[in-house]
DNA sequence: GACTGGCACTCTGTCCGCGGGAGTGCCAGA
DNA sequence: TCTGGCACTCCCGCGGACAGAGTGCCAGTC
């Protein structure tokens, strides 16, 4: 046998009771606050069920139980009813997001409002450029040998490098290159710009190749092998709520995962359209984040995905409404970019 | 009367044994660490004189002593042997800033570099525009009544903003503005350009006054009088060493400051040329950094300063160290930018 | 067969009292 | 002016006692 509708009921009941007073809930407790119909005997059974079936555990012998991952898993999968915004927190989405001049604006309004709303870690990744197109790259001169590449793509993104040349590049030869790069490559994805760079270099005559040759190295390399990705972060501070009883005692590991870029981004850069994507504890394969739970999305004009955003927290977290929630920016950060 | 010599030896004492092992610290323990040529009983009754000026004091009676905000402060002015660096350190500065390849890079290993061997939160600001100089200014179309504005300065940064014209822009008109704005503005300090920009719109003619005046006045708005100061931040996970002692007992406030870039400015962003500055404790002056110490200074190509960087940690902090790390890093900085 | 009330049991958190230890302040003497 | 000695104060850690919460189990009921 496995768990009857009773028993999922009790499981949910744990989990809403243990998230919001983050104290062992017992049995008593449990009837008391929710109207299970039964008595706190009845449900000392099913919890002990549950508790063979690894969805909760006791601290200790007589204490109250306490949903494990498995658990929380359960929980999301099966038992989470979906909760609407309130429309406070709509207008707080409006109201925050409102006047964003640029791209950069936009991602740490997004990041901190994500983390105002949640009251948790809150992540967010620059449109990816290899999931970006190219509108136009910029040559400008810095001394004679010296040119600065500016890419600016279609997500609003602009990146820039410094090309040292093999030579004193004149500026009709900066024109000519500009041009020749910019015929080639813009409107082009970034993804499959290698063989048209490539091909640049291959068409150029001989006398402006070595120039071009070095550009092209330079794009290569810099902007689409390394790929360079950015993110933004907020909301460190509401790792605190809550005591230090959340993340085992110390926030060490977690504060160190934060500050890689690297992990971040293997956090939130899942790809897959649409789907929000939840990790709880031990599910996380950065072990320094055991003890957390991540909830992340992907968001994008329309129904491309171009980066991914989501919020960090403890397992005890509110799964219901931090979904709904990081749902709703991503819908409305896809918009904003829509519009552009 | 005030303080002889021993007594601001043992205040020396004192600090230096506090910093390191994190506990008050009593006549005994001073007596057999340092060689103060006195016996405990001498040592006692300068304590008290030393607790009296208050620059020292007990936790409670019958416990060591620990040293106040005041009594770091005298540590810092008059009692600070210069610290030289040692030759890993040095060592260590070279190896992470070799083969930066632009601005943000040069940046973010310098902050990571700071905290790494400080030990502690590093912040730095990169280059102010205000302090800057345009070296080249870009005009790139991206629709017809939309252009790119792009900003580089003589430090490497680069801006960009949208500008929303009031009509269509043919191309011819495009290059007549880049060329005009970068005529009046290029090689100026930012501080300077705003009656140079007024001047632009004056001397237009009045057939493409109206797209000059909506580009100038972005100038003015973003890049001048926001004046967008921007920074990076490293180390947060250094708050958690020695236990949650520091900070007495939660991190929350600290990390609450660390997120506004408004507060973390106004820490690093002091201007006074060449020196080095410390703030102990209650002399910050935001409240939720009453019990760390900051010590910034600023950066730049030769003696000219052109952003600011430090780092914040518990007032039990090793002082000479830190500061000599601090200068360092500067100097190195510094003469990093001076090579482009 | 499923549910319930009752009861004994277990474990935690807390309060209390009690030394041991560290460190001080003071005083008299060198 | 410094020092050795001494009494005093206060923290810290330990063990025991106790109340409270929660469980597991069992016998009884529908």
């Amino acid at each position: 046998m496995s768990l009857d509708d009773r028993k999922l009921e009790v499981l949910r009941a744990i989990v809403e009771d243990y998230v919001e007073t983050q104290e062992p809930v017992g049995s008593k407790a449990l009837v008391d606050r929710h109207k299970l119909g039964v008595s706190p005997a009845t449900v000392r059974n099913d919890m002990a069920v549950l508790e063979e079936e690894g969805y909760i555990r006791q601290p200790h012998t007589s204490a109250g139980r306490v949903p494990t991952d498995a658990g929380y898993r359960l929980f999301v999968d099966r038992l989470t009813r979906i909760k609407p915004l309130s429309p406070a927190e709509r207008r707080a989405i409006e109201r925050f997001m409102i006047g964003a001049v640029d791209l950069d604006d936009v991602v740490h309004r997004t990041v901190r409002l994500l983390a105002q709303l949640t009251r948790q870690v809150a992540v967010v990744q620059y449109p990816s450029l290899s999931r970006s197109a190219v509108r136009h790259l910029e040559l400008v001169p810095i001394s004679t040998t010296r040119l600065m590449l500016v890419m600016i793509t279609d997500t609003g993104r602009v990146e820039q490098r410094l090309v040292e040349m093999p030579g004193p590049v004149p500026d009709r030869d900066v024109w000519d290159l500009r041009r020749r790069v910019n015929e080639k490559l813009a409107g082009q994805r970034l993804a499959d710009t290698p063989p048209l760079v490539a091909a640049l270099v291959d068409e150029c005559e001989p006398a402006s190749r070595a120039a071009m040759a070095c550009l092209a190295s330079l794009l290569l390399e810099t902007l689409v092998e390394r790929s360079e990705e950015r993110l933004a972060l907020a909301g460190t501070a509401n790792l605190t709520r809550g005591g230090v009883l959340d993340f085992q005692g110390t926030l060490r590991p977690v504060l160190e995962a934060l500050e890689e870029e690297v992990i971040l981004l293997k956090l939130i850069g899942d790809l897959e359209p649409r789907t929000t994507r939840v990790r709880i504890g031990d599910e996380n394969e950065i072990d320094n984040l055991r003890s957390a739970s991540v909830v992340s999305t992907g968001y994008g004009p329309g129904a491309t995905i171009v980066g991914g955003l989501g919020v960090l927290g403890p397992t005890r977290m509110d799964y219901p409404g931090t979904i709904a929630t990081v749902r709703a920016v991503a819908r409305y950060v896809g918009d904003l970019l829509a519009q552009n």
